[in-house]
DNA sequence: ATCGACGTTGTACCCAAGTGCAATGTCAAG
DNA sequence: CTTGACATTGCACTTGGGTACAACGTCGAT
């Protein structure tokens, strides 16, 4: 049963809004499998599984332009795996990327946050000047 | 010398372009000192600082919104230590979650690229299978 | 006096991933 | 047959951090 689903049954089904729905369809990654004679949206079963792809890729970081080349890939069925290969290496380097500056930036915080607690009751805002020493900005 | 600059000269130092200067001055991030006879910005030479302290609070990742309360608590000298410490502690607890959901999307990412190449050359796109499966969206 | 480099203003545009609104149409229940 | 919940469309707006452009003014050197 609940083949075909109106917009607001995926929506609520995917949790995600309507708006949402509309728009991937706007930005061409997800398209309605045909019209009811009211001419509403009808959604295939596999819409939910779609729907449900899209975020989980974009909660790793993919963008909607990504997804898009991940999905097609998946329809346009064999070969273009190498794309889909490349694509999460992008975004493994990416991430490792990111990863390596979170770390410094963590680095940059706590210490100025310690610098904050030792120096409380005196004139304390020489964080600003380790934030601005330590983060690597400091000479022109 | 030059204790006061164009915003040229001031762009040049701090490496931004002038057009970004007059975008701090616009979201009143950055007021020039004063204006020459024909109407041109004059920067003190403490803007310079200034403008390399935005961008190094940037660069860990303050909004320019964070920015200015930054700069505004350490203009309206003493007493907002507080304040400037909750910044640093709110920022540091972001990167922390930041960095927490990168290293989870660290192991998605790699252990689909495992897979990946491990079935290279099967139809190896159950990677979009341990996408979905992995990345902690797989049941509604 | 004129040229080019630089300055001024205001306005609009860019990106991504949507959200909000208005005007209108459809559908099921009472 | 009307009411209310849902649907449709198109268009504008949002956030953040700028960038681009047009039309004009200024400054220093030639």
């Amino acid at each position: 049963m609940s083949r075909r689903l109106t917009i607001s049954q995926l929506a609520k089904a995917a949790a995600v809004p309507t708006t949402t729905l509309r728009y991937y369809e706007r930005i061409g990654l997800l398209q309605p499998e045909d019209r009811s004679q009211g001419n509403y949206r009808i959604y295939s079963a596999e819409s939910l599984g779609k729907v449900r792809f899209i975020r989980a890729a974009q909660a790793i970081g993919f963008t909607l332009d990504d997804v898009k080349a991940l999905l097609c890939a998946s329809d346009g069925n064999a070969a273009p795996c190498r794309e889909v290969q490349a694509l999460i290496e992008e975004r493994l380097t990416d991430v490792k990327q990111r990863l390596k500056d979170l770390r410094h930036v963590q680095r940059v915080l706590t210490s100025a946050l310690d610098e904050c607690r030792k120096t409380e009751l005196a004139d304390c805002c020489h964080v600003l000047e380790v934030l601005r020493s330590k983060s690597g900005y400091e000479d022109s």
